[in-house]
DNA sequence: CGGCTCCTTGACATCGCTCAAGTGTAGTGG
DNA sequence: CCACTACACTTGAGCGATGTCAAGGAGCCG
């Protein structure tokens, strides 16, 4: 296995909208490895742009620490973030030979690059690996689509609760979060607005909710409201 | 192979938003098939429950003709459709043994039914049929993430643009769409309520973009116009 | 014709967005 | 160590797109 140190591309001038703190700690839940299948290990800083929209998909990417955000832009700006990959998880695995969204690291990321044709041919021959690529692809779809029943039904409310459960739940925490994501990645993630963001963090602060040791550190004082909030 | 046909589940008593037309002509693009399984062939009335909630995964699913609705629910009744599958689609391919949402016959269809385990112990023994279940899987994914786009950050005009831009190019047409679903339909795969819906379609006829011959059959006066609309 | 649905339209309410300050907070250089 | 800068975040005021509530029209079927 090789090991490499890359800047990669530079942060587009736009993307005002770096994070800016700590790795969180090691997760509980970590996805099944992709067989025997090895890979070139890459460092990338923050705010490193991972892939491009439409870029041609030559690899697949696991993190092994930090956290990149994968997103779709409008013409104009407007952006969505469907997904946080943090240790453990894939990104970069599509149907299509372009990939269909940018991935940006959000921290000082760790990734196992896998040749996405190596990938292929060995899952030929493997059908061991051809499930597991599956799995995670089939799992992509069911986090894609609960994530689109928040997106289209869910209140702000709703939405920072489930977004804190859900964080929790990664982290493997019951009652405090570290987020290595900005505000306004929050909001990209969520269909919101920075300031509704913040306002809505700072109501659940005020109702007891949760407390915001810093903006980045979050103490979950009642957990099962936050369950609550994101329950179908 | 066998057939039959069944009337399945009735519709849940909350479920006042069936559809009412005719089965849209045949499509354009027909998904590839899953090799050599065969499978039960199922007719159903419209408004027939297929799957629900939390259902065991026995079956995947090929929509033979027809149209069928893919949605989650919350608690208190909101709905989230994550996608209509039409001739040729695939649905309840998924990475858990239970289904992830629910899927509803929007007008009378006729299924193929390719059961689950067989479908998986065919992949171990044949890399194509497994190829074709990932792809059938990568592509779901894709279409949920640039649904989450729309849902996300679009506004009422751009969503009911893609939307009616997205069902013109599955049916094959560039200038006219018969819709299957009715306007609540539409609404909650939108995230509208569905006087927005109703409003929005009128305000597009007004412009000279579309002409609503009747509900379900829209004429599109300027393609060019929606495929604006739903740019990225 | 009567009774369903489904769809459209109107009037009004509201949640979340926009615009605009103001307040941390981390990093940098003297 | 402090001053300065640059972001990131929070907060306030006002507005507007979309939701809510309510009524009426249109098509379909018995």
């Amino acid at each position: 296995m090789q090991t490499a140190v890359a800047t990669a591309r530079s942060i587009p001038p736009d993307a005002s909208r770096r994070s800016a703190q700590v790795i969180p700690a090691a997760h509980r839940f970590v996805a099944p490895d992709v067989g025997s299948l090895t890979g070139i290990t890459l460092h990338l800083d923050r705010g490193a742009e991972i892939v491009a929209e439409e870029d041609p998909a030559e690899y697949i990417y696991q993190v092994v620490e930090g956290t990149v955000r994968s997103c779709k832009l409008l013409s104009d700006g407007r952006r969505q973030i469907g997904s946080f990959a943090m240790a453990g998880d894939y990104f970069g695995l599509e149907a299509r030979a372009t990939h269909g969204y940018a991935a940006e690291a959000i921290t000082d990321v760790t990734l196992r690059l896998i040749n996405r044709g190596a990938a292929f041919t060995a899952a030929g021959r493997d059908p061991e690996i051809a499930r597991t690529l599956w799995e995670v692809t089939a799992k992509g779809l069911d986090a894609s689509q609960r994530h689109a029943l928040l997106l289209g039904r869910k209140t702000a409310l709703e939405k920072i609760g489930s977004f804190l459960h859900e964080m929790a739940g990664r982290q493997g925490h019951d009652d405090e979060i570290e987020l290595p994501m900005s505000r306004q990645d929050i909001a990209d993630y969520l269909g919101l607005t920075i300031e509704t963001v913040s306002r809505t963090m700072t109501q659940l602060e005020s109702a007891g909710t949760i407390c915001l040791e810093t903006s980045r550190h979050v103490l979950l004082r009642r957990p099962a409201e936050l369950a609550r909030l994101s329950r179908c």
